[in-house]
DNA sequence: GTGATATTCAACCATTTGGTTGACGTTTTC
DNA sequence: GAAAACGTCAACCAAATGGTTGAATATCAC
């Protein structure tokens, strides 16, 4: 169970993996489209898929020759729990968090 | 801003550092007593605290010639609601989060 | 002021992490 | 079947992480 919040929490903690999250939110991806705005090489996103696959958060699945990246957003709820404990976090305001996912996005691939 | 994140996250992905924060839920703490429970030297868990300190999460202040430890629950509320965008988590069940935070304690010090 | 207590610092060590490059195995396309 | 596209593997590297020990620095108590 903590297992999770270590490998949950860990590939949290890398802005790459991050912004990949927020790419899949609006769809399901394959790889090498999820690599191509980075700055980086594909073995190196590869490696970050591998690192939200093992934490959960997102889930890969071949087809032919692309493999599609899907968002798991269930493997969030254990750690969301545990963080909320700490404090009383008012609802989240939409337009805020719009505007704050942008931000995330556009300065951190 | 996403530095934050990162720290924050980061700060989160190791047990001992969530078991620190789970400690400090209930009151502050010296430094020795943070680290009196776990099976590492006084200076590890002196690191730990650094780290917690630099992602906010708690702040130390120093009073004669022991350093106490504060939770700043303020801190996660940036990362949780990134987070809650990735799904709908429902609302805590406080009984299942005394026994998840307890099981929490017990297994990872 | 001497000694004990509280905490950090410094040096060190092993492991993990995040990246690279080049070769490799599949699947598709022509 | 040859060539291109998709993705991973393997070997390597630098830097960060998580731990150790021993010395150092304050502060308190006597």
């Amino acid at each position: 169970m903590s297992m999770h919040l270590d490998t949950v929490f860990a590939a949290l903690g890398d802005p790459t993996r991050r912004a990949i999250l927020a790419m899949l939110l609006e769809d399901d991806m394959a790889v090498t489209d999820v690599a191509e705005p980075f700055d980086m090489s594909l073995a190196a996103i590869s490696k970050h898929l591998v690192v939200l696959t093992g934490a959960g958060l997102i889930s890969q699945e071949k087809r032919g020759r692309v493999k599609w990246c899907k968002l798991e957003p269930d493997a969030m709820r254990e750690a969301s729990i545990w963080m909320q404990s700490f404090g009383q976090f008012e609802a989240v305001n939409l337009d805020d968090f719009e505007r704050f996912l942008a931000a995330e996005l556009k300065a951190e691939p």
